[in-house]
DNA sequence: CGATCCCTTGATATCTGTCAAGGGTTGTGG
DNA sequence: CCACAACCCTTGACAGATATCAAGGGATCG
């Protein structure tokens, strides 16, 4: 498996693990036989963004795809409206525009400083119509996408907004590369209204939820961008599905 | 292309429009190649479900493929609330598990009377491992049912009652095979609460909503399962994204 | 003709959005 | 090193949309 060098997060929001050196290209237990992995990489270029660049923008056409390296990223569509819907958080490890085909379907925004590869999609279109590991690859991560987005559509449709957060809190734990499984810190790289944005609330309505949490010893909240899950039991009933009900 | 007898539908829900005789068995713009189709359907086998029927279940190995004949399933995951959230309806020319990898992400119920080919998932496996066109067919399928939920997920963020109920009333229109693109006429084979189970809300709400619209000779309701849209303008205007805010 | 299922309508409760004001933190410039 | 601005977060009061609860109506089926 190919390796590169992964720099270290976190200037700008208060980090408390440092990422390890090294880390593999391709994770999630997605293997990709390291020759391919080799020119996916050779032929690719390697760019940093500032917080708040846009990346690419959603409705034109797909001409790059994104590898994260460090750093986080919004996936979102902007409403006439002025307000925005996030789709998904993306961190270290992930692929962007690898499931679209023609176009964007959503614009990409820098919530950090973030390091990662740019691979021409004429790049992959040829190895995917050459390399039958990369073809499974792309075909597994649409698969888990579309289930994933399942998921969110019975979190808006059905859950309620205290649901929503614990749901959250819970899914950030495995979210990206998380070295030590059993911790119980968040980092939080999204501001209150990018969440509210991904579950479809307002900042206030998140505050006031987190505050909640606090005092009822759910959690701690460190600083905005830090929280440490004290009970991660009431969590996880808070979240689970029974609880829609506006009476519970 | 290939091409199959197609039974009339809308026994039990009053249809107003028969439809043809002949339909091609891949619609929608997606080409395959006639050979493959003929491949496809000698390996399938034809059957017929009845209104209430679950085909496939959530959670199960995916063993069979769906292709809809005529009638309409939801695809839908059940809570353990005993309510429950629909992805989806699929109608005749539809393709259903095809997007998935290993097993279901959703659970099939039949709408009305259902008749589909049932082709075996090993079938599926080789033919796109041996066919670029079948590759490229899946591929795409997916891509359109991400892009689709990215739309549902943002409308079930961002919009209210009446434009989620407006925007449903404009996609019902342009959903399955319709022969008559112009037409004002809606069939609506699902319940009120499968609609509510759509789009997030309840049955009296939904209820409620096409009754205001109707007083607001915005649409007229011929039964329950029969709708005609009277000002395609204003429901336009409705949906329309800047309709968000409560004030509006 | 009753049973069942779904739809409709009304009264009420409650969640969460909206509006508004203030606080904390970060960054910049004197 | 301090002042100020900008940005985001927090908190409160209030309003309004929609869920809940309840009762009744209409169609379909045996």
């Amino acid at each position: 498996m190919f390796i590169v060098l992964l720099k270290k997060i976190g200037e700008r929001y208060g980090v408390m693990h440092d990422f390890p050196e090294r880390i593999p290209i391709f994770v999630e237990n997605d293997f990709i036989h390291q020759e391919v992995g080799k020119i996916l990489i050779e032929s690719s270029c390697r760019r940093q963004y500032s917080p708040g660049e846009v990346i690419v923008v959603e409705g034109t056409d797909r001409r790059i795809l994104l590898s994260i390296i460090s750093g986080y990223v919004s996936l979102e569509r902007k409403l006439k409206n002025e307000d925005s819907v996030i789709f998904d958080f993306s961190g270290p490890g992930a692929f962007i525009g690898f499931v679209e085909l023609d176009f964007y379907t959503f614009t990409a925004r820098c919530l950090s400083r973030v390091d990662l590869f740019i691979i021409p999609a004429s790049t992959m279109k040829n190895l995917m119509a050459n390399y039958l590991p990369i073809r499974n690859f792309i075909m597994k991560k649409m698969s888990q996408r579309i289930a994933h987005l399942n998921d969110h559509v019975a979190l808006l449709a059905r859950a309620r907004a205290r649901q929503r957060l614990a749901l959250f809190l819970l899914e950030r734990r495995w979210s990206g590369i998380n070295y030590d499984r059993e911790s119980r810190e968040i980092t939080l790289p999204m501001s209150r209204t990018d969440i509210a944005n991904n579950l479809g609330l307002t900042q206030e309505t998140v505050s006031r939820i987190f505050r909640d949490f606090e005092k009822e010893k759910i959690i701690s909240i460190k600083n905005h961008n830090w929280i440490i899950m004290e009970n991660i039991e009431s969590l996880t009933m808070i979240s689970s599905w029974p609880s829609t009900k506006l009476s519970n």
